[in-house]
DNA sequence: CTGAAAGCGCTTACAG
DNA sequence: CTGAAAGCGCTTACAG
């Protein structure tokens, strides 16, 4: 691989002597200070631009501001909602997103340890740090501690004893107002698959679930309850297996859009019709939900806010201002469409407004 | 808005008077130089860590690396293909990639004129830009010489005679493949939407869309022939446009897979049964096409690919490396599926092989 | 508005 | 392995 220096460094010194001037007025003319001639602010910059003349990286003024956000996967629509809100409210503010992944082996020097992630983000001069869906052992929060790097969580697995704020959505109001939606069209046997249980998301919105059923006095059947992970693949499977039974569920409520599309596909295997033989409740409301047939009935989760909120939050932070809570959860929306309807053969109780 | 500056900065002199050593030899300790007693080593990280040292930014070492990807929408599967490509290639070098919008309005600060994001990169430190389906206009050209900014150039509207590279795939050949798949199948009023007219991308696979009818000895109906954008929406719009009037095309062939499923919607609203009434081609295979129903026969585009292809060209270039071509294009395949198949009241000429 | 001088925070030979 | 000395690239009073 070819070396990472370039062309011998073109210093100041140089410019101002191109310019025919003396270091410090070049020096002022490129920082735009207010007492240099027009002229000479402009003989600089031609001198400059000529020479190519590149100042180092924040001798000077104030650092650009970098955040790095850090996730696990890069091509979910759940990451990209968010990093897209993060970008847009970083870009109000002047300051720059990196994106890297949350997972990835150690880089090849070897000279970090295991989860020097911290220190690696804090060598690269990064203010500080979002992570999704993540775990930060303590380990982690004490090496940020150390490097003073401040970092907001967004659906951290573990809420814990954690000093570090984070922003979710109100998952245990998202699981009991899908829940609801279908005990009000008269379902009673509803399938819950939820996201991967070390997430404190998932098992809240199942909380929300079991509690929306223990209102409607449904006894949930635990056959029909079960952690995955929130791909198509996986809502494709579990319901696959579960239209298979006996007896088998008139409604599902997924844990992701992907997910409830894969929930769609095996309703059609099973010849379903949706939502007259099962009802499919998706979770986030990305765009994919519109393109459904039907469209999507599902829980908007304010994804893009969530980015937006947690980047102010982390700014915050920056500047050394207080936090006013550690927790912040943004509120999550029932979107009716048309993947939900009263089960087939059953007179639906109250109907749902 | 808080002030940026925090805490008065803790200086290596500080640190090495806190750790008993000269300033040398902590800076050496520091930057990991050989001649250094372990046991030094480890008081100067001590002292380090309790005044929280942070060295500024790059003042010592080659500044670490960052690449600026550039795109006009946050949120097409087209771009987080890409962009993921980017960054996995960028982790293997120990470059970061940092994602912003190429349309944004200029910044607040109104000191950068129209369009000088070429300067606002230079001044940010980028060691270069990828920028996905954007026109270069002259003056940003100029600007990115006078910078000494490489960049590289994906998918671009125009290709010109800039000097620019770029990296894009091999579009008239994908045109001509869905193309002629359709036509071997039995098809002969196939409709085209192609992308934006102004991406030379689109009307590259529009040519080998009319290359493909010619070879075909058919004669192409330019009532369905259009551009417009990728959209699923405009997906939608076209083909129930399309589908509405008398003698509508037995196959379509779109230019995202956001479009084909816009355009599979408006086949149900139309209750033609795909493929049997309607034929449709994606463009792209990102996940998605596997969850239309039927899954979506498209044509491949090495997205990740691209944007690795890309990322390793932008290096290159900021290594003075001398490039081997100003434009490549990765290869792209046809993936057939059920979304494809013999039009209902025709007799196929020779079978897809 | 300009520039000689002092200073800053660091790194790099080099002598011990 | 350590540190006094020189140097680097820049900025910041300050005198003209």
């Amino acid at each position: 691989m070819s070396t990472p220096d370039r062309r011998p460094k073109i210093t100041l010194t140089e410019v101002a002597s191109a310019a025919g001037v003396s270091l410090p007025t070049a020096s002022k003319a490129l920082n735009s200070h207010p007492g240099v001639a027009l002229e000479t602010r402009h003989r600089v910059q031609v001198a400059v631009d000529q020479l190519g003349y590149v100042p180092r990286v924040s001798l000077n003024r104030a650092a650009p501001r970098i955040v790095e956000v850090m996730v696990d996967q890069l091509t979910t629509n759940y990451a990209m909602e968010v990093l897209r809100g993060a970008t847009l409210a970083a870009e109000e503010v002047g300051v720059s997103i990196v994106i890297s992944r949350f997972n990835r082996e150690a880089p090849k020097s070897g000279r970090l340890q295991p989860s020097n992630w911290a220190a690696r983000l804090a060598a690269a001069g990064r203010c500080g740090a979002i992570i999704l869906t993540a775990h930060l052992r303590s380990e982690d929060q004490k090496r940020l501690t150390l490097e003073h790097l401040p970092v907001v969580l967004i659906d951290p697995l573990e809420l814990g004893a954690t000093e570090v704020p984070s922003v979710g959505s109100t998952n245990w109001a998202g699981g009991y107002d899908a829940t609801e939606h279908l005990t009000r069209l008269g379902h009673r046997r509803i399938g819950s698959i939820g996201g991967r249980r070390a997430s404190v998301a998932a098992r809240a919105r199942m909380h929300g679930f079991r509690a929306a059923c223990a209102t409607a006095e449904i006894s949930v059947d635990e056959a029909f309850v079960v952690f995955t992970d929130f791909t198509y693949e996986s809502g494709l499977a579990v319901a696959d297996k579960w239209l298979s039974q006996e007896d088998p569920p008139t409604a599902i409520i997924a844990a992701s859009d992907a997910q409830a599309m894969g929930v769609m596909e095996a309703a059609r295997r099973h010849a379903l019709v949706i939502p007259d033989d099962l009802s499919v409740v998706g979770y986030d409301d990305t765009y994919i939900a519109s393109w459904a047939t039907p469209p999507l009935t599902c829980v908007r989760q304010p994804l893009q806010e969530m980015g937006k909120v947690a980047l102010r939050t982390l700014l915050g932070m920056v500047d050394g201002e207080e936090l006013t809570s550690k927790h912040v959860e943004l509120a999550t929306e029932l979107v009716v469409r048309g993947s939900t309807g009263p089960p087939r053969h059953s007179s639906p109780g109250r109907h749902d407004r």
